[in-house]
DNA sequence: CTGTTATTGGACACGATGTATGGAACTGGT
DNA sequence: ACCAGTTCCATACATCGTGTCCAATAACAG
């Protein structure tokens, strides 16, 4: 047997499409498993034989792209001993770009916040592990708690990411954006908007 | 007239807190009506008295929550032409183990995040106007967009306080934190990890 | 004490949920 | 081209939460 039936790919993604463009006009609490399947064109009846509730599609949408982003990401930090290139900020952009829909849902904490908990939990720690694995390769300890650290970077970029993807049409190129984002983050805003002055040790 | 029938008073307190408990407890999309007048001990009939919906009652919570925020805030930032002392942020924190559960809930994103988008975009038009009026009291020009700059700080503040406020028992004291993140936030990680170097300048 | 207002329990129609059918349509493999 | 296996469909059903309405009772302010 094939890995899965073609039909079943068709109505899954078709209750995937339905549900993330729904949520995006009305959103998740008001819209019924009766608007999905009516949306996708199925039968209610076949909604329940592929997910418990609207709950599950939506959870499995979110892992899914979870994993997607992790993989992307993945060959990207496994060199990151070494200094800050920023590369993953930019794929991450790049992936929320190509997948503006879903990114947009899931920001936009629809499902009673979960998928956005979800996804920054899981970035904070992947960032978190990064942050200790290279205090330890250059035998430091940072002045600042690491949690505290990569909650606060995670906090930035998805903040900015949020604003980024749900302006229409793109107030600012990919690069720009994710350059601002790390510029800032790495030298702070005394350097970044002119008034907060130079930082006292320069 | 009084400004409110002493029993309009009790009933409303009574909803609310019946509503932010059992957010906690199972999650507002969990929660039901009847719920919350169970838990209130008050009958169906007088929450409809009150509230049109679920949504109304919570948006009224959220609404006065912000309300209370900015009052606590305003005398802080409106001598803020001068330098950046982090004394909002530092109130924001406290506001916050004040009203511990509404917080938790609002931060977590209940409510398919409508007031987790309400209270940071709120916090982020704030933020941003006081960037843009301390940049013309001095006359430059920020080499990093205002927006993205408000979006990024707002970002962190509520990443790290939602962090913070989730930890029980409490992982750090309130003053660490909010000094953290202001040294965080102003001199960047540069000088923050250890590992990431000087910036350039220095 | 009195007129006003809030609360109550009960009833109601409605919409959405989740489950269970048997038959029709499609699939992958021979 | 065919067949066995599966997926999809239309339909029906019991259940639950919603939002509205009502008349009786209780609590309020002055």
């Amino acid at each position: 047997m094939a890995a899965e039936d073609r039909r079943v790919r068709r109505t899954k993604r078709l209750l995937r499409d339905a549900l993330v463009a729904l949520v995006l006009e009305r959103g998740y609490g008001a819209v019924t498993v009766e608007d999905i399947t009516e949306r996708a064109d199925l039968s209610r009846a076949t909604f329940y034989g592929h997910y418990t509730d609207k709950d599950d599609l939506f959870g499995q949408i979110v892992a899914d792209l979870i994993a997607e982003l992790n993989e992307r990401l993945r060959p990207l930090v496994t060199d990151s001993s070494a200094g800050f290139t920023g590369k993953p900020v930019l794929e991450m952009f790049r992936h929320a770009a190509e997948e503006r829909d879903v990114y947009r849902v899931i920001l936009r904490g629809e499902g009673d916040g979960r998928a956005l908990r979800e996804f920054m939990d899981d970035r904070s720690e992947v960032v978190a592990r990064i942050f200790r694995k290279r205090a330890d390769a250059h035998g430091v300890t940072p002045r600042i708690d690491v949690d505290v650290l990569a909650r606060a970077w995670v906090g930035e970029q998805i903040s900015v990411l949020r604003w980024w993807i749900e302006s229409d049409p793109p107030v600012l190129p990919l690069e720009d954006v994710t350059h601002m984002l790390l510029d800032l983050s790495l030298r702070g805003r005394y350097w970044a908007n002119g008034f907060d002055g130079p930082p006292p040790g320069a």
